[in-house]
RNA sequence: GGAUGCUUAGCUCAGUUGGCAGAGCAGCUGACUCUUAAUCAGCGGGUCGUGGGUUCGAGCCCCACAGCAUCCA
């Protein structure tokens, strides 16, 4: 009794939806019975609507496809137009052109109907490139009704869970993507035509080393034994370093276990470079010029943002130390102070520090939460102290710090750099004391290969989809992202 | 994990002090052979996120839950 009930009211819930459908349905059968088939085949096409419109001419004999994404009927002649990713274009159908049949079912079409059509480019009264219909096909019959056409969707939820839906209705979020793909394109190219390798290293691995983040867990049945997704590819990329390979990438992605924000999605696309006998300063000059290069060639452009969140990525970019910088704002005399005055300065500041706080953990509030934010950039922060950066080179004239940048723009992080530690002793005592005792989370392996010897190498992570808000001028990193994460919707 | 806000027709949004659930687009019927947010005439479409409560009466007030957003951890 109560199942009844509660089908019939899940039914009842749907029924407008499936109204729209039904009508639909019935649409496709009298297409189908005048001797459409309603999900056709290949269409061979003059070429996309941007090609079309280049080589427009009057009188020029095309063939187009695309969604029907508008309708204007006026008795024994439409208008409409046809979408594709390119752009649309206005299609005219008359029944003195078509015949009677062929206009009949022309009116049957919904919004959202894919159609093919052979016609005769024309320019009409009021100025619009058309194309005058001879002949249509149906492609792809649809059975749901597209978002509203002129206010476009809104609604971030169906946004992200349909992006398909987005991509129709604003057309600048397929730009969006679009312009990610060719910047990803142009990284690679740009790294390639500069003697690097790309290289695959395993995604699933039995410990997840490489950054200190918690990992996704995983289960590989066949073995018996769980793994993890990687956090990062970077002890595999140092292997090949080891193995002879002197300038490697990898783009890809990366997992971590972490909640949603509005810059955080826990799959995010990572860029990890190395170069063998090179250091960080190899990095901060290869990172600047290919950023600049996908500024010039994919946004046509090097400022970015407006107002107070602009920022100028017009090189030479500026190199700032650490301990500079956390001067400018703590105060010069900051590094004498004693812990506990540390503690009652930064409170002065208007930051909250946990009472367990070291003297660097201390500074490093101050960084985060007053300076980073604050930096326009970009800016190469250089020589961090050795306890924040347990994986790189201390510099040659001061051991408390490390050869490293973190290269920040618009107050984000955006690609840490390093000139990579090849020592194997130093290694692992570094990786011993971050696994607190536990000898599973020690990657012997990895130290193996490093034993044997590994070059200098200079080494960085871009996180791209951040790079990508900056220059896509993306609110949160679920814009630049096609399919983000989100809490699976229950019933 | 915490705080705040949002959730009304397929889509975009109104909804007054708690008193019959609204508009535009989309849809359906009809007119119209250069329209373009076509126009004109008419029609249909709602478990107001879900579940409880207060009340004579709840889209509106209270509680819980869900999803989303922003900020914080």
């Amino acid at each position: 009794m109560l199942a009844v009930t509660l089908r019939g009211a899940l039914m009842e819930s749907v029924s407008h939806l499936d109204e729209f459908k039904k009508q639909r349905m019935e649409n496709m059968k009298r297409l189908e019975t005048l001797g459409y088939e309603a999900f056709g085949r290949a269409f061979e096409r003059t070429g996309c609507i941007l090609d079309i419109r280049k080589v427009f001419e009057d009188g020029k004999r095309v063939r187009m496809a695309g969604r029907m994404v508008s309708k204007r009927e006026m008795g024994k002649s439409i208008f409409a137009h046809l979408q594709d990713h390119t752009g649309k274009f206005q299609i005219y159908v008359r029944k003195n052109d078509v015949g009677e049949d062929a206009f009949s079912a022309f009116q049957v079409l919904d919004l959202g109907d894919h159609i093919g059509i052979e016609g005769e480019l024309f320019t009409t009264k009021m100025g619009e490139p058309t194309a005058k219909v001879t002949t249509w096909q149906l492609l792809g019959k649809s059975l749901l009704p597209l978002p509203e056409k002129w206010h476009g969707l809104h609604d971030v939820d169906i946004r992200y869970r349909k992006r398909y839906l987005d991509m129709i209705a604003n057309p600048e979020v397929a730009e969006l993507f679009r312009q990610r793909a060719h910047s990803i394109r142009m990284m690679r190219d740009f790294l390639f035509s500069r003697g690097y390798l790309e290289v695959e290293t395993p995604m699933i691995q039995s410990m997840a080393g490489g950054a200190a983040a918690n990992p996704f867990k995983t289960h590989f049945d066949a073995l018996g034994v769980d793994m993890f997704l990687r956090i990062a590819p970077e002890l595999y990329l140092k292997r090949l370093l080891a193995g002879g390979f002197d300038k490697v990438f990898e783009l890809n992605r990366n997992f971590r276990n972490e909640g949603l924000s509005r810059f955080h999605n826990p799959e995010f696309t990572m860029l990890e470079i190395y170069e063998a006998y090179g250091d960080m300063r190899t990095m901060m000059q290869l990172i600047q010029d290919m950023i600049v290069s996908v500024g010039r060639e994919v946004f046509g452009k090097l400022q970015f943002g407006e107002g107070e969140s602009a920022v100028d990525l017009t090189p030479p970019w500026k190199e700032v130390p650490y301990r500079e910088l956390i001067s400018e704002t703590a105060g010069h005399d900051w590094f004498d102070l004693s812990e506990d005055s540390m503690r009652d300065r930064a409170e002065s500041l208007g930051i909250q520090v946990a009472p367990d706080c070291n003297a660097v953990e201390i500074t490093h509030e101050v960084f985060e939460k007053r300076i980073e934010k604050n930096i326009r950039g970009p800016v190469f922060v250089t020589r961090m102290p050795v306890d924040l950066v347990p994986l790189a080179k201390a510099c040659e004239d001061d051991p408390s710090v490390v050869d490293v940048f973190e290269l920040i723009i618009a107050g984000r992080e955006i690609a840490p750099g390093y000139s990579e530690l090849n020592d194997p002793i130093e290694q692992r005592r570094r990786l011993e004391k971050q696994a607190a005792g536990d000898p599973a989370l020690i990657d012997e392996d990895f130290l193996t290969a490093l034993e044997h010897g590994m070059p200098p190498a200079g080494g960085m992570g871009i996180g791209i989809d951040r790079l990508l808000m900056i220059m896509a001028g993306a609110e949160a990193i679920r814009d630049v992202i096609l399919f983000p994460q989100l809490k699976p919707k229950k019933v």
